[in-house]
DNA sequence: TGACAAGGCACACATTTGTGTGGTATAGAT
DNA sequence: ATCTATACCACACAAATGTGTGCCTTGTCA
């Protein structure tokens, strides 16, 4: 007949061919754009468009990427295989560890954390600085991802500009009624003056 | 003449059609791909592919959208509209605050984040449970992104596999010649047991 | 009133890209 | 000996996609 069927029985276990094919899809993607079946070739070295097909087809019938019919660059990655996301292997019990490695519960989106639904305006960045937030687990230099005019609500930590035209990161309280900002470091009195809220904490960020 | 040219003077600023085109631009290279001069037509109504072409001509002319000649999909955002980046506006001086809001000093890239240059393979991310590291800023519900197999020295934060079959985050310390574990709460002692390094902290993730 | 920007359209054409058909060669398994 | 998987190539064809040329209407501004 002829070489259309690479691959029919070892459902998943790759070659190394097979990796290397899979490998640049992943490092395009990641990247920009999938590729498009010749840029899979030239890249590779195959000078036939039929080579990368038949390449395709194994990696989509071992289930590692899917693809749209007729579309340009219609190459996608399986959740398997994603670039750019970050399996969520288990649970780290801090005190009492307690939990098999290598079990995948689930993926983590780089994108989503922050963005999720939101609008690409809403959303910006903050790097602390200062130790007054240390009591909520917030550090010099982490980066504060803040979603701009939400619905903060006593007990939320926001992004309150001061009367002095300064950005702080803060506690929301209504402890005396009126709303007013609050530390997360004894060190560090309440504020009373007048604020307006910038955004509200979403997501905290720290590289080590 | 023609009416190639939608808008040569107004740089940057977009007229209400122009934006609803670069924001479907967005939405599609957030999603997935690209998309098309005809998807983008399609989508938005437009029933000649040269409309959408001038609508283009306009982005990139203000800046915002850059092309690949002779490319399928070859749309890329510039930074400035960049999707699934995050504006780094200004510093968060937590203790006094200090920083004028609105002035953007560069952006996070939510993938470079996490995986920098790291292989796809190299990384994983735990969902932290219990109290043992809140001196550290981790907190329950944090995900803990780690880096396999990494030079891990003394100090840093690395997930650890216990002899009992179970993972935990603690610091790597070798204050007595050789090394342990050690949380970063005083209720929980070190621990001296046998341990193998999985992987060293890199970034820590917390969403409210 | 005439230039010009914004906001459109039609359609031809070239290129890119995906798909289909048919090959070749090697190596291991039955 | 035959079958199958891996690992390739060549080429034709069609569909998707990008590009080029020309034209129209409306509103504003000088």
């Amino acid at each position: 007949m002829c070489g259309i069927d690479k691959n029919m029985h070892n459902s998943q276990y790759l070659t190394p061919q097979q990796e290397k094919v899979l490998n640049f899809i992943r490092q395009r993607i990641g990247e920009r754009l999938p590729p498009t079946i010749r840029e899979i070739g030239e890249a590779l070295g195959f000078k036939s468009t039929g080579t990368v097909r038949d390449y395709l087809k194994v990696l989509i019938q071992k289930g590692w990427v899917k693809k749209m019919d007729n579309k340009s660059r219609g190459i996608e990655l399986t959740e398997r295989s994603a670039f750019g996301k970050i399996p969520i292997i288990g649970t780290i019990m801090a005190g009492k560890p307690n939990l098999a490695y290598e079990e995948i519960q689930g993926y983590v989106d780089a994108d989503d954390l922050f963005l999720g639904r939101l609008g690409f305006n809403d959303v910006f960045a903050l790097r602390v600085k200062g130790d007054s937030m240390v009591g909520a687990g917030i550090l010099e230099g982490d980066i504060a991802v803040i979603k701009k005019r939400p619905d903060a609500a006593n007990n939320d930590i926001v992004a309150a500009l001061l009367d002095s035209n300064e950005v702080t990161l803060k506690r929301l309280s209504s402890r005396s009624g009126k709303f007013h900002l609050e530390a997360a470091n004894p060190d560090y009195p309440p504020i009373f003056e007048e604020f307006k809220v910038i955004g509200k904490l979403i997501t905290v960020i720290r590289k080590y």
